[in-house]
DNA sequence: TAGTGGTCTAGACCACTTC
DNA sequence: AAGTGGTCTAGACCACTAA
């Protein structure tokens, strides 16, 4: 084998489990066992043991045991940016407009707040090939003398702003993507047509440890400019 | 703090770049030093360190340091599964036929074969209250003997078939996903008319050890029956 | 050559589960 | 009470990077 004593110990382990001779919801040896099995110290089993819960192959239950994973496998990792995942070169990015409005009841709900506060709205179109690809909304509750606030109107790109206020680990975000068709109020900034298909990406954006959400963002876009890829991963 | 020392370290070490401390780029200290910092042993430290690599927040460069990410956060986890994904309650799986055919060149590239090579191709459509809501096509090399030929044909169904090989952990696979117009080809297995958008889920499963792919599936889905969602994680 | 991270040990004490 | 996993230590030796 290789030289590195808990990789191995790795790679054994799987394969039982590939061969079968480890069947999902069997109970492993325990710790002790298995070090002296593989003739190494039970820092060094628990080491291998861990990588196999990382990888998905095994979890744990305290004063219980280890078991074997009755896998699902539908996982996926997928990127998703506004702007780096379109297909198409972009030229421009054009800013609609920045307003303070009333939000509608759907929205006070995507945004938890009350019918009586404020959001910042940010319209924005991206170019490609002279033709509008992509319609991006942009939602932020407004609050009176939030940095936030006062930045994305100045920075007129959430990234940046994260940048600025050292946001990026504490971020959550959430994405639904589907295909909706045009309405009326699309057509000023998207090249389509009433009723063509169009990606509708909403996203919610979380700082960390607050329920209600940074902002709300809704991306359309038109259907041969967005390619999504994603993998399985572990 | 809590009174698990390594978590405490952990949360002090995020705070810190959160804060801005610590920058994006900058060295950390040496784990000699930190584990003296913190009065605990190096074994201990290095848990740390390690839990902020894997949650992205620090990165490792042996015989150099350990310095913190600069993130990029457009990652997210998203569940797809064929059946399960889908908005709609499914009433019916229908077999449309399994065939041995010759590959085109566009699949001979796809699955890595020749053109004296045969596969298997096998067809289901999914129904959902009267409607043809999926058309999944899969498409396996076939070779003489395999197990999993044999098997994809009596199961018909591709989780039984990996459930009895036992590949759940060595597999993985690829999603590619897009918007594109029904032609005339997929009139008799969907419910849509000529030129209407159509999800295009287009799906490459490995044998994680070979470079050749299992399978290449395609599933063609009506727009209205899909909604992914993602989340970002780590 | 000195400094860094990577691997490994042998043993300790704790909290939880099960009987 | 016995068995299990969870945490932690103090020290060892190695491979790699840098001056």
């Amino acid at each position: 084998m290789g030289n590195v004593l808990y990789v191995d110990i790795v790679n054994d382990i799987k394969n039982q489990i590939q061969s079968g001779q480890l069947r999902p919801g069997d109970v492993i040896l325990p710790e002790y066992e298995l070090s002296e099995k593989y003739g190494v110290s039970r820092t060094t089993l628990r080491k291998s043991l861990a990588l196999l819960v990382s990888e998905g192959y095994i979890y744990t239950i305290p004063g219980k045991g280890n078991y074997v994973c009755r896998p699902a496998r539908k996982k996926y990792q997928m990127d998703f940016d506004e702007v780096d995942s379109l297909k198409v070169e972009l030229e421009d990015i054009h800013m609609v407009d920045v307003n303070v409005i009333t939000p509608r009841k759907s929205l006070m709900d995507k945004l938890h707040i009350s019918y009586q506060d404020k959001v910042i709205r940010v319209r924005k179109v991206f170019l490609a090939a002279g033709r509008k690809v992509e319609y991006a909304v942009i939602y932020l509750p407004y609050e009176k003398g939030s940095p936030i606030v006062e930045d994305v109107i100045n920075f007129a790109n959430f990234f940046n702003v994260m940048e600025k206020q050292n946001l990026h680990f504490q971020i959550n975000k959430t994405l639904q993507i589907q295909v909706v068709q045009a309405d009326a109020s699309l057509l000023d900034y998207l090249s389509v047509e009433l009723g063509d298909p169009v990606f509708l990406v909403s996203q919610e954006i979380f700082s960390g440890e607050k329920e209600r959400p940074l902002s709300y963002n809704e991306f359309y876009i038109v259907t041969d400019a967005l390619r999504l890829y994603a993998e399985t991963f572990l």
